[in-house]
DNA sequence: CGAAGTCGAGTAAACGTTTGCCAAATTGTA
DNA sequence: TACAATTTGGCAAACGTTTACTCGACTTCG
């Protein structure tokens, strides 16, 4: 069943029926509701793989992440298809796992289906599967760490006003000593979290040399608690460079029958959904993910569809501490082993 | 940049061109590897919706899950993209949060991209909407809820097995009292679950006596627990429809000062990723995602490239028992208080 | 009243592939 | 050497839309 099987039923020619699907203005009402009509008793849908191939646009997105079964991703996801549903668009999911053989089967998955655009919201890419898509006019989208160029946009995110506040809450309940366990930090971003880090303990006058490299996974939050508790003066809280982190040394603070938040403070990064769930709740600095999704949605729609020249366009994201139940007053030395709930 | 580009550069028809890149054998090698000297040359790549458009084939699966933020689906996305992409095909993934209105956009969002086949992994939908694809004649694949009709397919889990195990496991510690809670009872692999709970328990004579409905979320296990421990003789173990439900569970026995699994054991449902990661680690009764994925891919697959006559296929998905530590003897009566790490 | 505009609908040419059919070239057979 | 049989590659017709052009029928205006 195509369009012209509804043309002759309507008694009108392809183009006609074309323009009332399409709701073209100068069509008349008349043969408008008659089109309508046949294609309502019909059930017929469009072919857009037909559409696409004359119009010369897919309406599809391409999403790129690390994988999706990392916590921080799905919510990003499910907002950019929202997104996408809305204007639209479909799209084009591919998670890369950090492998370069993956990461270069997303491009050409991409290229074939000629999306219309991507958003690449792994942190840090292939440089040479970039210019694939560089190569083709393809617009993108980078959260950080994007190359300067036309029809690249930037996310730009603000780790310093979270990472200062988390720092300052911390400073404010007393605690003096302060660990950090930064993520990989061949990662742009875990080093520019870092980085805020070390800057906001200056800022007040603290030193920040508890820094610990670790891998964002629970695991590693764990190793690095049993690192950090090894120390002849132990910190009182600890800052972690995401969630997954936290939630490591939760754990193995648990095993170790260290009280949080009595005995050891905790603050996460990037606020994912699980961390409200933590025994107990976590502190955490937020990086909307939805806001994320959103930027980068938009981004790429104003650059597909706003007038050719889009001035080299940059977001920002702001990140901002969220309270729960992980911090509190740092416990004086003298009642460090008695304090506990 | 198209095929005729490369017949032109390569001296040869386009004919030559479509058979080299698609392997066709009887293309002489000499030719072929004329092609693919071109194709690499120019960075070509076929254009799938042209492509599409004259083979009938879009090379395209749905996906329909409840919601990707729901911890149980993305292993089953991410598996099914796997196979996916190792197919050569793309998926094109909705979710629908169980209401209508999103039902009917997905369907309608397939079938305008001409899929395949759908994986309907949500468990319960609409009946009216299957019928927009069953019309069509578009092979589907269900997890125990799908009609027994031609192409298609269902998945049957087999829940009483991983359930038995469950309940003979706490019997096996010595528990008596083994409360149930239950799922939301509208959908069916939430009776199932019940029912082979009370199969299991009637299989070894204890009565199923204890049984709440919840509703498969962390807030729903924690006020079922809250329940659950105003009755007079306390359950010394319970057994949770979901894993969410059991987290649930434990958070509150954290609130309630209850000690998991010296005063209560906790066993829980599906193992998902996250259930590793609970203090205690969950023990729980395995269903396996990756394996449901595969088993869903593999059945759209052969129902879409076999033999045009696929006898009626029925898959089998078993579950079993993962032991953590959120299980131990049960304490007796006299030492119920006193028991604690 | 006739010429010049306006407006709406139809005709047909794309879009980039695959593939049925045919002809040319090659090989085998007598 | 001639003819049949077998490969092999090219021509051109699809696939289902959109859209530039065209053309007739009304309006409008001098």
């Amino acid at each position: 069943m195509d369009i012209r099987e509804i043309a002759r039923r309507a008694k009108v020619s392809t183009a006609t029926v074309s323009r009332a699907i399409n709701r073209v203005p100068t069509v008349d009402p008349q043969l408008a509701k008659r089109v309508w009509k046949v294609v309502d008793e019909l059930g017929y849908y469009p072919n857009t793989q037909a559409r696409a191939l004359v119009s010369g646009r897919s309406r599809i997105f391409g999403l790129v992440v690390s994988e999706i079964t990392n916590p921080f991703f799905p919510e990003i996801v499910q907002t950019f298809e929202d997104l996408a549903v809305e204007n639209n668009y479909e799209i084009l999911l591919t998670s890369t796992a950090h492998d370069p053989k993956r990461m270069e089967i997303s491009v050409r998955r991409m290229i074939e289906r000629r999306v219309e655009g991507v958003a690449i919201l792994t942190f840090g890419m292939e440089e040479s599967l970039i210019e694939h898509l560089r190569f083709r006019k393809v617009p993108l989208v980078f959260v950080d760490v994007g190359p300067d160029a036309p029809r690249v946009a930037n996310i730009r995110i603000d780790y310093q006003s979270g990472i200062r506040q988390a720092v300052q809450h911390l400073a404010a309940l007393r605690h003096a000593r302060i660990a950090f366990i930064a993520g990989p930090l061949r990662l742009k971003s875990a080093l520019a979290r870092k980085t805020a880090f070390q800057q906001s303990m200056a800022e007040i006058g603290l030193p920040a040399d508890m820094i610990i490299e670790g891998d964002h996974t629970l695991e590693g939050g764990k190793t690095a608690l049993t690192k950090l508790i090894g120390y002849r003066r132990r910190p009182t809280a600890v800052l972690c460079s995401n969630d997954m982190t936290a939630i490591g040394v939760i754990r193995e603070a648990y095993d170790l029958q260290i009280k949080i938040p009595t005995e050891l403070s905790v603050i996460g990064f990037d606020d994912i959904r699980l961390s409200q769930f933590t025994t107990p709740p976590l502190t955490t600095v937020q990086m909307s993910q939805s806001e994320l999704a959103k930027l980068a949605f938009c981004a790429l729609m104003s650059e597909v569809n706003e007038y050719p020249v889009s001035r080299r366009a940059n977001y920002r994201l702001v990140t901002s501490l969220i309270l729960r139940d992980s911090t509190a007053l740092a416990a004086s030395p003298s009642e460090r082993r008695r304090t506990s709930r």
